[in-house]
DNA sequence: GCCGTTTTCGGCCCGACTGTTTTCAGTCG
């Protein structure tokens, strides 16, 4: 989906040969820009789609892709022909691209930000630019204001006022929701809903079914016999704070928190269709549409409608239309294996599902423990006792304790002192967990290794390079997590020796959170990723899949990337107080979205062959 | 602009809703 929001910023300049590789999010931006100037200027829609298509394609490569150009070795992007692979190879050489400055000089690039206003296309923006020199948000505004619209063809007062609210939405429109935050918003309209009459069942479907890492919009599908009553229902909610539109089979809302919710009604025993369409990306259902098509049948939210010879549907007496109750059915309508809904965004999932080939995704059910929680003695809400306790209420058979290292000052990092009386706090506990193992009295779902609370650190890796502990302290912790807090701006050369010093330390078992980033806070370090992939496969660190729903990281792509290369990965909540323990569920869900099976995730390893891997990685270094 | 175990040219996914259109274009998802 094209994402209006990061469109519209500017790469970031690039003066000489010396300068950074432009990232594919650079390339991306310039490509996607490119894209709607054409569609502003009245290009084929085709062209412009095509742009919008290589840009997002860069977005989601494996590969740097300028860099990879610069050394001589473009890679085979889909979407990506000769003409725009030219356009790449001139900006990976030049960190420019005259088509894009010339049409930049053409079509005035503040022009794009009109096409974000909720209802203004680039036939409205063309129309507005050409006949009244509309260049800005802010012309827009007072032309609007000032009744100037309104004598414009197919333009009336009307108009005007739409415009101008949807400048108003534009402007206090919030950032997208994290997941964990959709989901609750979400489950709280569902419930709402669920008993208006004839309501069968409600899903929610599009991103936050997919678990992608931001919800934009939240898309509600309800299964009822009465669409009537339960529209009316949603568009009169106390949390609707305006209505977009609203039909008799759809409705669309916007909350008074700001999120725009759509909901579809489906009718009963004909949801797979509708499941399927609204639940995909658009690029995966146009790949589903076309594989219907090459198929002879017409795929739309309603079924499969069968073509005539003229490729048209046919219609009246011929009229041949399929509905399935499920999603497995339609995917089997098209020779595919049904798609688990977090792989649906045309990441190769279609060919994999056409072969059998489809991974084996890992469950929340196969973590047997979390390698990575706080308490009250760093940074953590609650006592070492109630984290630990919430842990094997869970179910797991390990929780390793984490507390941050002594020079992270701001979250009370632990000194030697103090890691050896939590050490004593810890074995205390465990022996109260054995004993009331061996006396049956420990929750029903403690597995047959029964629970122990794991002692480890979140080790600080120093601007310097250094590590935080000394070998000596470091030898006895159960499990050490090394996470990088400080100096993050350095360059990558610095801050690859940081992450690389890291990795090859013998006691150095678990990379937490490698990107550093915070989804819509703050950006990624500055890493060679294959390089770091490369190293922490050798030297069999674990990778982490942080899950708290503000940093999922590794993300979805970047954890595909390190299986790939060899990686193992340990997908922990990074919890500081007892609810937290539940973003667990966020970090298998961006695992799955990286296509990662149960066998390269090492927490869902027993608690001894979990101990065992990371007692023996000064072996593995030689 | 991209793409091809039918095609190197001629296609390229589909439908609902909105507003002002006297029959449909624009926008959106």
């Amino acid at each position: 989906m094209l994402d209006r929001a990061t469109t519209t910023r500017h790469p970031r300049a690039v003066q000489d040969l010396d300068a950074p590789d432009l990232s594919n999010g650079d390339l991306a931006r310039i490509f996607h820009e490119i894209g709607d100037m054409l569609e502003v200027k009245g290009e084929l829609v085709f062209k412009t789609v095509a742009y919008h298509r290589a840009a997002d394609a860069i977005a989601h490569s494996p590969v740097e892709v300028a860099r990879a150009y610069r050394e001589g070795h473009p890679p085979r992007i889909p979407g990506v022909g000769a003409a725009i692979s030219k356009k790449l190879e001139e900006l990976a050489s030049t960190g420019r691209l005259a088509f894009h400055e010339r049409l930049r000089a053409e079509v005035p690039p503040s022009l794009v930000e009109l096409l974000a206003i909720p209802g203004v296309g680039p036939r409205t923006v063309k129309l507005l630019y050409e006949q009244r020199g509309i260049e800005s948000l802010d012309d827009l505004r007072r032309a609007a204001e000032a009744g100037h619209l309104r004598d414009l063809r197919g333009l009336t007062e009307h108009t005007e006022a739409a415009i101008l609210d949807g400048i108003a939405q534009l402007q206090r429109r919030q950032a997208r929701l994290h997941l964990g935050e959709a989901e609750r918003i979400a489950d709280g309209l569902m419930a709402e809903l669920l008993d208006a009459p004839g309501v069968a069942s409600i899903v929610s479907a599009g991103s936050l079914r997919r678990r992608r890492e931001t919800i934009g919009d939240l898309d509600l599908l309800v299964s009822t016999s009465d669409p009537q009553a339960v529209v009316r229902r949603f568009v009169g909610l106390a949390s609707v704070d305006g209505v977009i539109g609203s039909g008799p089979h759809k409705a669309a809302v916007r909350l008074v928190d700001g999120a725009q919710v759509d909901l579809m009604v489906m009718p009963p025993g004909e949801e797979g269709a509708y499941l399927v369409h609204f639940t995909g990306s658009k690029e995966h259902n146009v790949r589903l549409r076309s594989r219907a098509r090459d198929r002879g049948w017409s795929l739309s939210e309603k079924g499969f409608v069968r073509l005539g010879a003229d490729g048209e549907p046919l219609a009246g007496a011929d009229a041949d239309l399929r509905t399935f109750a499920t999603e497995q059915a339609v995917y089997g309508f098209l020779d595919l294996a049904w798609i688990p809904p977090e792989l649906r965004e045309d990441r190769g999932e279609i060919e994999a599902a056409a072969t059998g080939t489809l991974p084996r995704l890992v469950d929340l059910a196969d973590v047997r423990g979390d390698c990575h929680t706080h308490s009250d003695w760093s940074d953590g809400v609650h006592a070492i006792e109630q984290m630990a306790d919430a842990a094997r209420a869970r179910g797991y058979g390990y929780q390793v304790l984490t507390d941050h290292s002594v020079s992270l000052g701001i979250a009370h990092g632990l000194d030697a002192d103090r890691v050896a009386l939590q050490r004593s706090v810890v074995a205390a506990l465990n022996d109260r967990f054995a004993r009331e193992e061996d006396a049956g009295r420990a929750p029903g779902a403690t597995p047959p290794e029964g629970f122990r609370l794991l002692h480890g650190c979140e080790l600080e890796i120093r601007a310097d390079g250094r590590l935080d502990f000394p070998d000596e302290l470091l030898a006895g912790f159960d499990v050490v997590v090394a996470s990088l807090h400080v100096s993050r701006r350095q360059p990558r050369e610095q801050l690859m020796a940081r992450v690389t010093a890291a990795l090859r330390s013998p006691h150095v078992d678990i990379l937490a959170h490698p990107s550093g980033r915070v989804i819509g806070g703050r950006d990624d370090l500055d890493l060679d990723w294959d390089a770091v992939y490369a190293e922490a496969a050798r030297t069999g660190t674990l990778l982490e899949v942080n899950g708290s729903d503000h940093r999922l990281d590794l993300s979805d792509e970047r954890a595909r990337r390190a299986v790939e290369h060899g990686c193992l990965l340990a997908i922990d909540s990074d919890a500081h107080r007892v609810e937290e323990l539940d973003a667990m569920r966020w970090g298998v869900d961006a695992a799955r979205r990286g296509w990662v099976e149960v066998r390269s995730v090492a927490n869902a390893w027993s608690r001894a062959r979990l101990l065992d891997w990371v007692a023996r990685k000064g072996d593995r270094l030689g």
